[in-house]
DNA sequence: TTAAACATGTGATTTTTTTCACAGATATTG
DNA sequence: CAATATCTGTGAAAAAAATCACATGTTTAA
């Protein structure tokens, strides 16, 4: 074991395995309200469906934690990776487009990500928001610059296609965004810029399946 | 180039880049209903993200379709990513879970994909359904193997967390279901059979980007 | 028609990610 | 307490994927 320091140094993270310590975070959570104390890596493994070896490197990414023979402390992982990727931490954020999508993402994130502050909705189409009872303020697309400054919002939901989603996508850059969620099947070109964008297209997914079908039945 | 007969042999396509074909014939869709003729590998590559040298690659997969000078012929692309992935084939799906989030599918299938058959809706409490308009059959979960094979339902779609998914995705895989896409929390471990599983995990999206904000910051 | 500017397709190379293999540590059982 | 079984952590090896480099082909424009 090499680290001298009482922190673990955190080397690089490669993006598989950030994405991987997200769902090993949310597993843990599960098994506490289930009441388990402790899991092995081969049994994080078979429910990520990933092997046992890539679960021990991933965790040992962010430090050692685990005790041989009996595997990880579900409360000290979670509290690791929680305060590693500081997944408790904060973060402002607003929701574009305030459709059904719009409001089933809400609802997420108040019953299981209590980290994540909606502060803010827009809509191109601000009498929309009758039809749907919303508890956050909600604004015209044009002033998405201006309040996403404001209320130092750092990440953007995009729940609805739009004609000028490029536009939009610039206002947030020159609002200072630093990450957007996309829900929409228009993929976002994220620039050279520093805006982590998270493509995730619902109708590609589908695809993606139908096309495994289709070459496992050409066989 | 090999091949020497008339259609080219589709060797393995890496998941990566099936993935990416997929995204790419979104793109060609939105294109060519732009009126788009042509585009090069250089600007696909910018509208994902990616290198032109992996769009290429990608293409190659299925076979050579661009012209060197102009790109690829927007409308040949997409018949031709079309035709090799099967993306037209109708495939009968049902969704499990009837609450907000499976609206919302609903919906996106009617509209963009019109290849997904929905022919059967299953939620554990069956009364739920008169809170919302669905004009397809719905089925208590425990009716779920035999209405599987029954309809020929090919793929799932899990939209609520519910208390007993595992026996859920016992139920689908005892009726025959070839693929699962799972937007719940909870990871379905697809087990050592043959049925492929998405998990789309929208906490664990938010989770990552959060995770990036924060080793961002630590430098 | 020639030259310059663009593009593609692909073998080779590099980088990234996964998997392996095993030393060292802990638990368990009789 | 030994002997056995179970686990972790990690350097090394293997596999997978992305990137490069360039030969080849197309377009454009003078």
């Amino acid at each position: 074991m090499k680290p001298i320091t009482k922190k673990h140094k955190i080397k690089k993270i490669p993006s598989p395995a950030l994405s991987r310590l997200c769902k090993i975070y949310s597993l843990a959570e599960e098994l506490e309200d289930k009441g388990e104390i402790s899991i092995s890596s081969k049994d994080i493994g078979k429910r990520l469906g990933v092997g046992s070896h890539n679960i021990r490197k991933d965790v040992s990414y962010i430090g050692e934690t685990g005790t041989s023979g009996s595997g990880y402390d579900i409360k000290k992982l979670k509290a690791h990776i929680e305060e590693v990727l500081g997944l408790k931490k904060e973060r402002n954020a607003c929701i574009i487009g305030l459709g059904s999508l719009g409001v089933v993402i809400m609802n997420y994130q108040k019953d299981l990500l209590p980290s994540l502050i909606i502060v803010a909705g827009f809509d191109s189409n601000v009498n929309k928001l009758e039809t749907i009872k919303i508890s956050i303020p909600v604004y015209p697309t044009y002033e998405i610059t201006e309040v996403v400054k404001r209320e130092n919002i750092e990440l953007a939901v995009i729940t609805e296609p739009d004609r000028n989603i490029e536009k939009i996508s610039e206002r947030l850059m020159q609002g200072g965004i630093k990450g957007i969620i996309n829900f929409t099947p228009v993929i976002l070109n994220p620039g050279p810029g520093s805006v982590y964008v998270r493509n995730i297209d619902i109708v590609s997914e589908f695809r993606y399946l139908s096309a495994l079908f289709t070459l496992s039945e050409k066989e």
